[in-house]
RNA sequence: CGGGGACUAGUUCAUCGGUAGAACGCUGCGUUCGGGACGCAGAGGCAGAGGGUUCAAUUCCCUCGUCCCCGACCA
C-alpha cells in the first residue's frame, strides 16, 4: 500500500473526548472513527488488524473442529420471549419490524442457535457439533466508554459445542481451554485464566483477563502460581492452588467460557435419541473472545509515547517503508523496487512514498502507526536499507535480501 | 440510570453581553529537506437545537440533545 493513497491521514491533535489510550491512538493513528458513544467505523489499517485477530481466532477454532458459520444480527422477539430474556436482559436494543412484531438486535446468540440445532438434530449421530461465527454484537450499555473496550456494537468471536452428555462437554472445554491459551499466544497478548462467576446461564466459568491499569475488572493474582480469581468470587487472601498471597489488579476481560445450563435446551427442546433409544437433553458450552476489544486492549498494553506498537502477528503491515530525498528520481527509482520486490516475497508493506512531506513527519507518523519494522531509503543508505524496529533504538544497515531473509524466518 | 464537565472553522482551542480569532489541516507560490520545517497569499463559521432576559446574546438563565469522566450496571 502507499501511503499517499492510503485513507485517512494521521492526525497531529488527539480529538476530544478521547480520554482513554486506545481510543486515543487509534483515531489520531487513523484506525478507527467514532460515530457516536461506542460505535466506530473501522478505517483501511484497522480493518486489517480486525481481520488479523480474526484470522488466528478462526484458525484455532477450526483446528479445535470448529465450523464457522454466520447467523442474523437481527432476532425475533418472540425466542427471546420464550427465555424470557425479551424483557430480563437490560442491555437489549428493541426495535420494531414489519406487521409490528417485536426484534433484538443480537447480543449473543443462544435465542438462534439453540431453536437452529432443535431443528437439525435428532440423534447422538449428530453429535457433537462445534459451531461458531465471528460477528457484530449489540449492546444497549448504559455506558459505553473506554474505546473499544467498551462498546454499544462489537465484533466478537462465538462458539457454542453441543454434546450427548456433560462429561464429553468437559473434556471439550478443556480443548477450547487450550485453544484460548494459544490464541492469546499467538495475538502477543498476555491473558491469565480467571475464576468468575456463570451469572445466571452457568454455574461457573473461566475468564481470559489482560492485566492493565485500564481494566475495569479487578482480578486477585497470584505471584506464586500465576493462577487468578475474578473479585466477583474472591474468598479470602491466600491462592486456592498453592497457598501464596494474592495481588489485587486490573485487568481487561478478553474472553469467556462457560458451561451452560440445562434451561435453554429444556426451553428449545434441544433433545436427541441416545444409543440406547433414550430421549435425553444436548450439553451445551460457550466460548466467547471479543475481537474488537482484543484490538483495543492491545494498544492499551502496547504503546509508548509515540504511539502504538503493534505484535508482528497483529499489524497492518510487517514493514513501514519509508522513501527520503525522493526527489532524486535514483532513490525513487530504488524505492519502488524494493517496494516491489517486498510484496512479490509476500511481504506486507506500507510504502510512504511522499515527496512534499519532511523527513520528521514521516518519522512521527510511522511510530504512531506502530508497524513493527521500519525501513528508509534515502541518499544515506546508498544501496542498503536502514532497518529499526519499533520496540527497539538501534538501527541497523542490511541489503533487501538479508530483510527479506530475516523476515521469512 | 445517579453525579460532574464540555459543545465556537475540517480538527484542537481563544473570545465570556456590542452579530467571531489563532494554531493545525486544506489550496496556490517560493524557500527548506533525517524527528510532525518556514514565509507570503487564499478558501473555510446562522457559535449543538429550541425558548427566555436584554436596545443588543457565542457570551446570562431555562429545557432538550450529544460527547467525555466518576459511580451503578455488565445477564
Amino acid at each position: 500500500m502507499k501511503y499517499s493513497k492510503l485513507f485517512p491521514k494521521t492526525l497531529k491533535q488527539t480529538p476530544a473526548g478521547a480520554e482513554s489510550i486506545n481510543h486515543q491512538l487509534l483515531v489520531k493513528a487513523g484506525f478507527i472513527h467514532q460515530e457516536m458513544a461506542g460505535v466506530y467505523t473501522y478505517l483501511p489499517l484497522g480493518q486489517k488488524v480486525i481481520t488479523k485477530i480474526s484470522d488466528i481466532v478462526r484458525e484455532e477454532m477450526n483446528n479445535a473442529g470448529g465450523q464457522e458459520m454466520l447467523m442474523p444480527a437481527l432476532h425475533p422477539g418472540e425466542n427471546w420471549k420464550k427465555t424470557g430474556r425479551f424483557n430480563s436482559f437490560d442491555v437489549l436494543f428493541k426495535l420494531k419490524g414489519a406487521g409490528d412484531s417485536d426484534l433484538v438486535l443480537g447480543p449473543t446468540h443462544e435465542e438462534i442457535i439453540y431453536p437452529l440445532l432443535a431443528e437439525y438434530v435428532k440423534s447422538y449421530k449428530d453429535l457433537p457439533l462445534y459451531l461458531y461465527q465471528i460477528q457484530t454484537k449489540f449492546r444497549n450499555e448504559a455506558r459505553a466508554k473506554a474505546g473499544l473496550l467498551r462498546g454499544r456494537e462489537f465484533i466478537m468471536k462465538d462458539l457454542y459445542s453441543f454434546h450427548t452428555n456433560d462429561d464429553d462437554r468437559n473434556a471439550y472445554y478443556q480443548i477450547m481451554k487450550e485453544a484460548y491459551i494459544k490464541i492469546f499466544k499467538r495475538l502477543g497478548l498476555p491473558a491469565l485464566v480467571t475464576q468468575a462467576s456463570g451469572g445466571t446461564f452457568s454455574d461457573l466459568s473461566e475468564e481470559f483477563q489482560t492485566p492493565t491499569p485500564s481494566g475495569e475488572d479487578i482480578i486477585y493474582v497470584c505471584e506464586s502460581c500465576n493462577s487468578a480469581v475474578n473479585k466477583e468470587v474472591y474468598e479470602g487472601s491466600d491462592c486456592v492452588t498453592c497457598g501464596q498471597k494474592y495481588k489485587e489488579t486490573k485487568a481487561i476481560e478478553v474472553g469467556n467460557i462457560f458451561p451452560l445450563k440445562r434451561a435453554y435446551a429444556e426451553t428449545f427442546k434441544l433433545n436427541f435419541a441416545d444409543s440406547d433409544g433414550e430421549d435425553k437433553i444436548v450439553s451445551v458450552g460457550c466460548y466467547g473472545l471479543g475481537i474488537s476489544r482484543v484490538m483495543g486492549t492491545i494498544v492499551e498494553v502496547f504503546h509508548d509515547e509515540k504511539g502504538i506498537i503493534w505484535p508482528e502477528s497483529v499489524a497492518p503491515y510487517k514493514v513501514h517503508l519509508i522513501g527520503l530525498d525522493l526527489e532524486d528520481e535514483k532513490i525513487m527509482g530504488e524505492a519502488e523496487k524494493v517496494y516491489k520486490q517486498l510484496q512479490v516475497e509476500g511481504i506486507e508493506v506500507l510504502f510512504d512514498n511522499r515527496i512534499d512531506v519532511s523527513a520528521g513527519q514521516k518519522f512521527a507518523e510511522c511510530d504512531l502507526i506502530g508497524i513493527p519494522i521500519r525501513a528508509i531509503i534515502s541518499k544515506k543508505t546508498e544501496s542498503k536499507l536502514e532497518i529499526k524496529k519499533r520496540n527497539e533504538k538501534t538501527t541497523e544497515f542490511m541489503s533487501l535480501s538479508e530483510l527479506i531473509n530475516r523476515l521469512s524466518k
